[in-house]
DNA sequence: TCTAACGTTTACGTCAACGTAATCTTGTGA
DNA sequence: TCACAAGATTACGTTGACGTAAACGTTAGA
């Protein structure tokens, strides 16, 4: 990590982090970031106006991003990530909040198993066509367009 | 599946299906049907001008519902699709299919691992609800705000 | 005969998730 | 001092994946 031929001065501590450091670590562009924050999934700091973002901040992006892979809408992700926090300490919102994640769960059991089969449909789509080619060595006979 | 109450009289074989039919088993519109048609996903038979969809195109169907779950564009699904397809029976076009079977593959194996870890998040986060629970239960001093 | 249920095409509308300017401020090294 | 890189705001544009409406053809049962 030596990489310091015209680096933005390293004020601040490796505690905090700026939007374009977070951009080229996750690879997204800095709006997608303040995208993010429009529709309420990040609340960093500010110094000045500029964004300050923690290592919490950090954390929940990776978090969206995660979601995203997974084929999750925004407010999906704003959701998963509010279960993990520990503010609303009241036991109808905590019943609720168990009953979420109950959803959540069979909604990752199903994309599992789509996986799983997506999976063996790939290995099989692969030996045929691993077969296909030892055929093709043998004889050309199979190039009927 | 005694429900002929007022039913379109299946003059047809069980070898095939129309839009409406398909529309319910999936619980999609025949818009949406329309419309993987359109993107090129699916390409039913017709008799006239109404689509007459065979086991095969509904296998198809099933196919872009399970990418779409998993947060697959309809040009990955139909990329996809197009491996399980033996039609172009050429060296270079098998190989190259190989690689796109390896890259979906490792795209599939980085989802098993998101999913893996969101199933532990919502577990750990399961386990402190269930935590806060029984303490709010012995002692009120837990609302703040 | 006629209408109700299904089917078709064509085309504009919508919503989420950003992309893409344009314009402005601020800190920093040459 | 001054240019320039990074950050900010505002706002319109775009793309994918359908929704929705209009307008029309076909077929079967009352």
């Amino acid at each position: 990590m030596a990489q310091d031929t015209h680096a933005t001065s390293n004020t601040t501590s490796s505690t905090e982090y700026s939007i374009s450091q977070l951009s080229k670590e996750f690879e997204v562009t800095t709006r997608t970031i303040r995208h993010y924050e429009d529709m309420g999934l990040l609340n960093p700091a500010r110094r000045g106006q500029t964004r300050v973002y923690s290592p919490a901040d950090r954390t929940r992006l990776r978090l969206i991003l995660r979601g995203k892979r997974l084929g999750l809408s925004l407010e999906d992700s704003r959701d998963i990530i509010e279960m993990y926090e520990p503010g609303k300490t009241n036991v109808d919102q905590l019943k609720k909040l168990i009953d979420a994640i109950q959803l959540q769960r069979i909604k990752l059991n199903q994309q599992l198993d789509d996986i799983s089969k997506l999976i063996k449909d790939l290995n099989r789509a692969e030996a045929d066509c691993i077969e296909a080619l030892k055929t093709s060595g043998k004889s050309t006979e199979n190039n009927n367009l």
